[in-house]
DNA sequence: CTAATAGTGTCTCTTAGACACTATAAA
DNA sequence: TTTATAGTGTCTAAGAGACACTATTAG
């Protein structure tokens, strides 16, 4: 016997640092439910179009906050009866985390929004964001995951920053460039230097042009 | 605009040790496509019933095998256009790690097999399996999982085979009983000892009633 | 006694964590 | 000079890994 088929949705945290704090990209829904709130950005599988849920949440992503992810994993999927008012629904949530867009995003159906100012949203998003910023927070502990959050070229100084921001605390400077040398996955751009500050200049890096998206450490870093 | 729905299914990676080797739980197909083939336990989402996803894992898992698992979880979904012949299709898998059960399984439709002969399944579900076989070696490395493979009382030295066996590698007593202990997830049962063999008696052990699932430690098990 | 497995003591070597030190810029 | 940040050297304490030792049963 056949059972009705649920409605299935992708949808997507998108994941940046903006002023020191872990921002999520949300946009504008719409259509009901949920008319004119802001929401993690999401929607259809287009099953015309997308091969799986991996272009579905590309497809979203690029229509939606108008950019394109190296980093988008599978978060997971939520589900239930009453998660939405149209009936049975499932959502396939992905995670995406990118450096700091330069300037305002284009468009009223996009905007920025702090993580941690984010108790409530329509349908369990607040729950979605939720997992995927302890994901995040997760993996940066033993992972090279907050590089994805670097411009082109940054000093090592700022990337320790980046890890501290997303973690909440400081971390010590020796174990941390132990650490980040031991994942191999970025590299010095020789001759290039910070300059103007009252200070000596810092070297700059850049991601490895063929590392993979993730390296991870076999043990955590080392917090509070 | 509205879209076809995909086809939701809930797939089921049972996982067990037998005769030193992993095996997964199968059942045969008894519709097409692959009619008569065994496959991962599966079906569809009972929109009527099933709260959410995670009920209906686990009212299959009862359906098809017969048993309740303690440990049950997601794992992945498992999507796109051409895995199921009946069109765009959505799988929410989950796996489940059970002690070795007594006895034959009831019935012709279920049966267990070594994780390491299913090269080919049908749909993906030896991609799933794939994936399920890793993501629990994995988390053997640094957490308490393997304890749900355990009977309700065993040795320390039953527990680290079981641990070796599935990661395929010996460990160091002393480590290994290290590790155990820190992680604080069973205890010894008062004047519980194993007899019979020529040898030492050794100290029966059982979970702790109020562990949770799944307790992690913060670097790997040395192996190799 | 031997054989076999259970269980513990402990030494060494690695590494994390702390922190002091040097380097280099601008004012 | 001072101030600020970049970057390195290195000591120490904790812990992993190795492995030898004792314990307790049956035969």
């Amino acid at each position: 016997m056949d059972f009705e088929r649920p409605i299935v949705t992708v949808d997507i945290v998108l994941l940046t640092l903006r002023d020191s704090h872990l921002h999520a990209g949300l946009t504008r829904r719409d259509k009901a439910p949920a008319l004119g709130a802001w929401t993690l950005p999401g929607g259809w599988v287009h099953t015309d179009q997308d091969q799986d849920a991996d272009e579905a949440a590309a497809r979203i992503l690029r229509d939606k906050a108008g950019l394109v992810s190296p980093y988008l994993e599978q978060l997971r999927t939520f589900s239930g009866m009453h998660r939405d008012s149209r009936g049975w629904s499932l959502s396939v949530s992905y995670y995406a985390v990118v450096p700091e867009p330069v300037g305002e995003p284009a468009g009223e159906r996009f905007r920025w929004a702090p993580v941690d100012g984010l108790r409530s949203l329509p349908f369990d998003h607040a729950q979605i964001l939720r997992t995927a910023v302890e994901r995040v927070r997760s993996k940066t502990l033993y992972s090279s995951l907050p590089v994805h959050l670097m411009p082109a070229e940054f000093t090592l100084g700022a990337l320790q920053r980046t890890y501290e921001q997303v973690l909440g605390a400081t971390l010590d400077k020796r174990g941390f460039r132990r650490r980040i040398e031991e994942l191999d996955v970025i590299e010095e751009i020789p001759g290039a230097f910070t300059s103007g500050g009252s200070h000596r200049p810092a070297q700059l890096y850049r991601k490895k042009a063929h590392a993979p998206a993730l390296k991870t450490a076999t043990s955590n870093l080392p917090v509070g």
